[in-house]
DNA sequence: GGCCACCCTGAA
DNA sequence: TCAGGGTGGCCC
């Protein structure tokens, strides 16, 4: 008897280990690892990952399976095996790790449903609910409760007239497409087509077409070219002429677009210097990671296309990280450009289906290459050949809920098992790797100057102080604005850079300053222009805007946008002759639209482009010869150790924007703070020098890279519960760690209360603690067991938000 | 997560 | 006595 070791879809801490089932004789040689299969799980039918098969089971009461949900495994013997890291290394649930790694589409739905007990009839039944099965076999349980009917159907399910299913569903569907094509060759189809009665003139053209081109095709695109309609197949069809077949197609998110091809270009010598041991690890299949420190323009991306070239001379797979890819479709294009149709890509900005087709791609092995965002790292691929993480110092390659991972480690992992490079390029790397390049635990390779040879831009910092000293109020310097007067005049292009705080925006008294908060959290509410209202993203709560302020009664409340609304009426006023195009979240929130603006931009339909973060990054258009950073600071003063990194990466990213082509490049950094280093080094550029002053300040601090971080929250409906028990783990911990870590809490979260539960926390700052990890583990059998009235408890292992 | 068995409570 | 509601332990 064939036992299944299976990791059911349960995510709590008592189903978090394998449970045994019995593989039936009909299964027994279809079930492998790695597949997913529907398993009975108490009264329910739920779904399951096979990890292990074995022969016999401890266990004594033991049920079978029910059926399998894959033909072949969804996860390979390296990605099961990559999970129990995960789950190791992130301490999260196995099932959370598993889920991780494949697409959205692949996790299960579940539907309860009530019906007749096999031969029962809807007459038996009471009057209440008989009109619910008259008609219908099965009724939806969410539609029962709604209707109020849960007790009576209870009663009858008791006498064994009605029954409770529960059914596993797929959430995509693969997709299908009708495909017509002949049933004889040519020659004797136009045999058949004489036979035709002389005025089915469509039949004909239809036929004559299939002479021309006798491969089967979409029924769609042959009704395109024959101009027949479907009942005209249909009638060659029952002619027993032509046949019909369904099926599968790729979606292609790329469908409407050609991508030029491109070739290697030429190296530059530090180019040539830098991708040496890069292929020399290639070759010898020596693992090793390598940090690729360029500066803006110095062309790190050629390096990575010349790389990957060698890894598919080789037969092997590559891995390309790239933040966030839909803001970059200028990224894509170069893969796709070189690579064709070699090429997957992951990103958010596909739907379900389209990341469900492009991951099937991957996992047939039909591509060689996948270029996409975080979860991209766990690619179905079975020979890695390198991995490439673009953008290295980017936040968003932390996953900041379970599993709380870093794409950087599990690249790291996996290229120690294909003993295969990994590269993390960046023009700003994070004090972490460039630390770790430092000690040569990393391999550092530097491209020191920009590729044919464009100096970088010249950055002016103007203080803000003297502006408003010397009588200038507006939100544009002098200087800056004599800048863009003069690219306007020369016809060149300009960005503006507004270096807000998030993407949001929120409601604000003019005459008070109060903020609208949400009554269940303590965060502002978020302005939404669909229906002119207020929500909160962290619990849902809505509510419309108040026409005056509650505080103080004044009417002069309204919401404050990203600013770059304002902006852009001050811009209409300063200079009415701008064509400007405005990229925040009320512009780009369609889907497309992001893309759009950037090409009309591209193509010269706008003077300046103004916006948020979202514009700092990949934008490569040769006309840009300013660049504008409105207010430097804003991001400066949050509470956050790594806000002067992000400052000094942010703005060293924009200035990057300008100038990387034939024309010299200027940037503008306004700022209140010119002193400030992290602002004052983005001004010249100077990393190296950046890095040192970083450093000092995190040794000090015992902050990462010198000390590691752990992060325990603790959440609880009443305040004195919360801080109660998160002091409780602040002893704990100290009593079980060495004297050179640090502890600090218990402490307010930096959002104190979400959904009306209070949020307290513990941070943990450590150098060499072995034991660290069964602490942190103990800490949560304990807290997940109890279930101590609703305390929850939540551990994040180099957390990167301290939220 | 969801279910059921179990307990307690309160009202007839 | 039983419906209603809250809780804890189990699910191969």
């Amino acid at each position: 008897m064939k036992i299944a070791n299976v990791i059911v879809d349960v995510p709590t801490k008592q189903t978090d280990r394998p449970f045994d089932y019995i593989i039936p004789k009909e299964w027994e040689n279809v079930i492998q690892p790695g597949m997913r299969i529907v398993v009975p799980f108490g009264p329910r039918k739920i779904q399951g990952f096979v990890t292990d098969i074995k022969a016999g089971s401890e266990v004594k009461q033991l049920r079978e399976m029910i059926e399998p949900m894959d033909l072949e495994p969804v996860l390979n013997k390296e990605l099961l095996h990559l999970g129990e890291w995960l789950t190791e290394t992130t301490l999260c649930f196995k099932i959370f790790a598993y889920q991780a790694m494949l697409p959205a589409a692949l996790k299960a739905k579940y539907e309860k449903m009530v019906r007749l007990a096999p031969g029962m009839k809807a007459e038996c039944l009471p009057q209440k609910i008989k009109p619910y099965f008259t008609n219908h076999k099965s009724l939806d349980w969410e539609e029962a409760l709604k209707d109020g009917l849960v007790s009576v159907l209870q009663q009858e399910a008791a006498k064994g007239k009605l029954e409770v299913v529960y059914v596993v569903k797929e959430r995509v569907r693969k997709k299908q497409v009708k495909f017509v094509g002949p049933l004889f060759s040519a020659a004797e189809l136009a045999v058949e087509k004489e036979k035709i009665q002389a005025n089915a003139e469509k039949q004909k053209q239809v036929l004559d077409y299939f002479i021309d081109h006798p491969n089967p095709m979409e029924l769609r695109k042959l009704l395109q070219e024959t101009n027949a309609s479907a009942a005209t197949v249909k009638a060659l069809v029952a002619k027993k002429l032509l046949f019909e077949e369904e099926m599968e197609v790729y979606r292609n998110p790329f469908e409407h677009r050609t991508f030029e091809h491109t070739y290697p270009l030429p190296l530059t010598n530090a180019q040539a210097a830098a991708i040496k041991p890069i292929h020399a690890s290639i070759e010898s299949q020596k693992h090793e990671v390598f940090l690729l420190y360029g500066v803006t323009g110095s062309g790190k991306t050629e390096i990575y296309l010349q790389s990957i070239q060698k890894v598919i001379e080789k037969g092997q797979e590559a891995i390309v990280l790239v933040p966030e890819i839909s803001l970059t479709p200028q990224m894509v294009n170069r893969f796709k450009g070189r690579f064709g149709d070699l090429v997957a890509v992951l990103h958010s900005g596909l739907s379900a289906g389209e990341k469900y087709d492009e991951w099937r791609k991957i996992q047939r092995k039909e591509v060689k290459v996948v270029v996409g965002a975080r979860s991209a790292i766990f690619a179905p691929f079975e020979n890695i050949g390198i991995i490439i993480i673009d953008e290295e110092h980017e936040t968003s390659y932390k996953q900041e809920d379970m599993p709380r991972y870093h794409a950087r480690d599990v690249a790291i992992e996996r290229a120690k098992t294909y003993q295969c490079p990994v590269v993390l390029g960046s023009a700003t790397p994070s004090l972490e790797s460039f630390a770790r390049a430092q000690k040569k635990v990393y391999h550092l390779l530097t491209l020191s100057s920009r590729m044919n040879e464009r100096p970088l831009p010249a950055v002016d910092i103007i203080d803000m102080r003297e502006e408003l000293r010397a009588g200038n109020r507006s939100m544009f310097s002098r200087k800056l604005f004599d800048m863009l007067k003069d690219r306007i005049e020369k016809g060149q292009q300009s960005v503006l850079f507004l270096n807000k705080r998030g993407h949001s925006s929120f409601v604000m008294c003019r005459d008070c300053g109060y903020v609208v908060n949400c009554p269940n959290c303590d965060i502002s509410l978020t302005y939404h222009r669909a229906g002119s209202r207020m929500k909160c993203h962290y619990c849902g709560y809505e509510s419309h805007i108040p026409k005056v302020c509650p505080e103080c009664s004044s009417e002069y409340i309204r919401y404050f946008g990203t600013g770059t609304q304002k902006v852009e009426e001050e811009l209409g006023k300063i200079l009415p002759e701008a064509r400007v195009i405005r990229m925040d979240v009320d512009t780009t929130g369609r889907k497309g639209s992001h893309e759009r603006l950037l090409k009309e931009f591209q193509e010269g339909k706008a003077d300046i482009l103004l916006g948020t973060q979202m514009i700092a990054k990949g934008l490569d258009f040769p006309n840009i010869t300013l660049v504008g950073v409105l207010s430097a600071d804003t991001m400066l003063h949050l509470p956050d150790f790594r806000s002067s990194e992000k400052t000094f990466q942010l703005l060293t990213q924009v200035s990057g924007r300008a100038g990387r082509h034939q024309l010299p490049g200027e940037v503008v950094i306004q700022t209140y703070t010119p002193e400030h280093y992290s602002i004052e080094l983005a001004g010249t550029q100077n990393y190296d020098l950046f890095y040192q002053r970083e450093m000092m300040i995190r040794k000090l601090h015992h902050y990462p890279p010198f000390y590691y971080l752990a992060l325990i929250t603790l959440t609880h409906e009443h305040l004195m519960t919360v801080v109660a028990e998160t002091e409780k783990i602040v002893h704990y911990v100290r009593s079980q760690v060495s004297n050179q870590a640090v502890i600090l809490g218990p402490a307010a979260s930096p959002i104190p209360r979400i959904n009306n539960r209070y949020r307290y926390q513990c941070l943990i700052k450590y150098k060499r603690e072995p034991n660290l990890t069964r602490i942190l583990k103990k800490i949560l059998d304990q807290y997940q067991k109890e279930t101590k009235n609703g305390l929850l408890v939540s551990i994040d292992i180099n957390p990167f938000i301290l939220m």
